[in-house]
DNA sequence: CAGTGGTCTAGACCACGCT
DNA sequence: GCGTGGTCTAGACCACTGT
């Protein structure tokens, strides 16, 4: 029963014991919710109210819905760190230090499910404003624009667009997507281009999905993506060139990201 | 008016039309979405049918709505980059190679009014599961516990918690709250406490607020928050001792973050 | 005061998932 | 078939914001 003497309206009311459950633990993830004719009943309120509560909890993320089949506390998903430290693998793979790239591809499709997958397409495009800032070039010059899409046993993961100064890659291998998945990604790329990559510089922000997102990448209710523009540098002089830039979209119940930051002393 | 034929449900039409102004630009930042009853004539749909439409554009963080005010697109508010670099000029302060720390803080209360403002509560705790594992000692352990609540021009930008060993701090002007701000922050702390940092490591995830820290930070529906888990270490070997380790809690409409990955051939 | 969004009710029909 | 959530209606009263 809801105190119907309470400043707080029923459904948050409803929504703040059925969250005690969750976060004390009682109710795990996977465990069902009652149903909502059972929380309408059991607090004395009508669907509506019922429907606030349970839509109030989705958003938080704290539970996933079903149609026909009931809401249950969220399953936190195992999340894959992702570590920024995988550059520097990648380029003492391109460099041949090392003898494996940070990422490895199984190309499918074979006879054994891939664990990894890649969906790509490429075009030649004019840098927008946002381009053109990123990469240090003018509006209007033209670039080859990658769109990679990554999933991780069937799981959509990473969808990112990825931009590189045309005149750098043009007639290359690296233009070619019938190369992608490349053994250490970008940065073997750039490498092999005769550009070794110095330094990567990565802004990270979190927002909502916007609903193609949502779709592309499967993401629940009360999930945020993570958005990481990547820029990378070759050369050790100031105002480097930029040789790559990219804007990279993670499902942020997926994923954690990872940086080290070292302090050497002069 | 909606298109009854249409498979698409009536709110999610009301919401993609109202969505689309938004995209475009032809609504920018702080124009007010028509009232409910002028959407309820235009779609020709119930109230219900124009709320859920509304309360989904909220819950993609498009829009903001004020009762009594009406919904308005949502105003992007300027972002602080927040720089992993910081920790590198902080060591530099704490060195006494550079002139200034990374965070100026002004404390407040004088006659002017102060742009930074920083509450914060320090208590003796045991360590759980989570400290200790992060500070690598073992449950139970004691560890001083500081609570930070950091405001820019009277927001909430920051709330964070703190652990340092109790054995390395007990006693010392760093166990003093009176002491906070601290120029240079934790790492001139632990400077002081003859423990250089020689590295700093951040994981970096996001979600959706509990309803605590959005209260506390005042984040709006449909903004989620970054969740950045900081460990800091002297010394140079493996297996260092983790000197202090925080879990940061930022706003995601307010922030984004900057990482600078140096790849250096050996 | 009028206009706005916030909360709530009772009732209806539909779509999906499972047995 | 039955129970589940998904969508939708008409109507009511309240709380807040501004004139």
């Amino acid at each position: 029963m809801t105190d119907p003497l309470s400043d707080r309206p029923a459904y948050r009311q409803v929504a703040d014991r059925l969250r005690q459950h969750i976060d004390s633990g009682e109710w795990a993830p996977k465990h069902k919710l009652p149903s909502e004719s059972e929380l309408m009943g059991q607090f004395g309120v009508s669907r509506v109210t019922v429907r606030l509560a349970v839509g109030a909890l989705r958003s938080e993320g704290l539970i996933v819905t079903r149609q026909g089949r009931g809401s249950y506390v969220r399953d936190r998903e195992p999340t894959r760190r992702v570590a920024a430290a995988r550059y520097i693998q990648d380029a003492g793979f391109a460099a041949g230090r090392v003898s494996e790239p940070a990422t490895v591809f199984v190309a499918g499709p074979g006879d054994e499910p891939s664990r990894y997958r890649l969906e790509r397409s490429f075009h030649e495009e004019r840098a927008n404003d946002h381009v053109a800032g990123l990469l240090g070039m003018g509006v209007g010059d033209l670039v080859l624009e990658r769109r990679f899409l990554f999933f991780v046993d069937e799981r959509p993961e990473r969808m990112s667009t990825s931009y590189l100064p045309l005149d750098l890659v043009k007639g290359s291998p690296v233009a070619d997507p019938a190369n992608e998945p490349w053994p250490g990604g970008t940065i073997a790329q750039l490498n092999s281009l005769g550009r070794p990559v110095s330094r990567v510089e990565e802004s990270v922000l979190a927002r909502m999905p916007t609903p193609e997102e949502g779709q592309t990448l499967r993401i629940a209710a009360g999930v945020p993506v993570l958005v990481i523009t990547r820029r990378m540098f070759s050369g050790q002089e100031r105002d480097q060139p930029v040789e790559a830039a990219a804007d990279i979209v993670l499902p942020a119940d997926r994923v954690i990201l990872e940086y080290v930051i070292d302090i050497d002393d002069p």
